[in-house]
DNA sequence: ACCTGAACACCGTTCAAGT
DNA sequence: ACCTGAACACCGTTCAAGT
């Protein structure tokens, strides 16, 4: 909602909160978490880095703002036609591969709870636990779940990447990974081992977050 | 394991990596992740800043072990007997208390997913899996939706003590997220309102922790 | 081998001064 | 009303110099 005092006869570069949120954006995608600072985004926007403050409070406001742009953009695109699980399906599938090509939100709705771009993903999936007729008095214990499980799972998932050498392929990364766990104690690591030498070199990332969502959606049905 | 070197000549107070460790978790535990300071942790020690990077080599390695220290001492405490599922309860209670306790563990343990601290815990939740007979080629997608549920939701509920006024006690922190709730858009937000004015103010962390654990349970239990 | 502390290259944020 | 850019009070990390 731009104020309508905002006329026409500014310059179409004039510094703007929407301007200075898409450029963070562009900054955090380009060169993550650590690109977003001020004078990157004075210089990406040809400004001082002072010039920002007076559309921006802090730099948490303008991470939270940029986390809502996303969300609200993405969630945008997820129909709420089909069941309820399938739709909580999309909404999650939505969530996981958003925060893969960013991965700087993951880190951000875990830190920001409770701002209104988790909230969006709260409301979404409250529609369809109640459409799924879910107990009044379960129904937040299981939106939390389910939220917790999606944003947890999505940022690890987008944050392997991150850990070594962007440069790497995921089958590198796996192939690292999986030669590092099986170099653990063998008292003390046994599964994480075995997990190693059998699962974790050919495993589907999406596939495992669908998995242990079905897990939630299942036990969600058994309590109906 | 310390070098069979280090004789007893040396001061008491000599520095160490251990103490470092611990002075690293006091400061963190005192004064929060940002009081995590090369020199606040100098002072402490009574040295100079560089005289740390003897012994660590940088500032994530620090919150690597500090976590590992932890992690390692809370889950000694948590005994294997009982069942399955009831071991796991109890190592989900456990990393709960532990990361409302030291809620800078939160965010380390979901930022480095993949270090010995998460490992630890995805072990013992592995054994509990294995001893349930969880198929196989579950057992791994399994594990990973507990850990994440059970590191999310425990940094999500300790994180938010901190995002107002920590001096805030817990009913007066929900009055305030309820009566933002409440005043949120009716048309985009009617689930969130309603939780807000129905549960959000009177529930309990713990209890809705657990009762979200027991449908990922009731799922794996379904799927045996 | 281990410690010291100044120095370097950064940050977020503020604020007097400009237009 | 909006922008500028120097200044302030910090960081993590390095490194020559000491013991």
């Amino acid at each position: 909602m731009p104020k309508p005092t905002r006329s026409s006869e500014r310059r179409d570069d004039a510094l703007s909160r929407e301007r200075i949120v898409d450029a963070a954006i562009a900054l955090l995608d380009d060169d993550g978490e650590d690109g977003l600072t001020f004078r990157a985004l004075a210089t990406r926007l040809e400004t001082g880095a002072g010039a920002i403050y007076w559309h921006v409070a802090n730099k948490n406001e303008l991470l939270v703002a940029a986390s809502d742009a996303i969300v609200t953009r993405a969630l945008g695109d997820v129909a709420s036609c089909g069941t309820p699980h399938e739709t909580i399906r999309s909404v999650a599938l939505c969530l996981f591969d958003t925060i893969d090509a960013h991965p700087w939100l993951g880190t951000q709705l875990s830190r920001a709870p409770w701002e209104t771009a988790t909230l969006r993903v709260f409301e979404r999936i409250g529609h369809q636990l109640q459409a799924l007729a879910v107990k009044a008095d379960a129904q937040f214990a299981s939106a939390c779940a389910l939220l917790s499980y999606i944003i947890g799972v999505s940022s690890q998932n987008a944050g392997n990447g991150l850990l070594l050498d962007p440069s790497l392929g995921r089958t590198e990364f796996l192939e690292i990974v999986a030669a590092k766990w099986q170099q653990l104690d063998a008292q003390e690591f046994p599964f994480t081992r075995q997990i190693a030498a059998t699962q974790l070199r050919d495993h589907d990332d999406r596939a495992d977050f669908l998995a242990g969502l079905e897990l939630i959606l299942a036990g969600i049905a058994a309590a109906l």
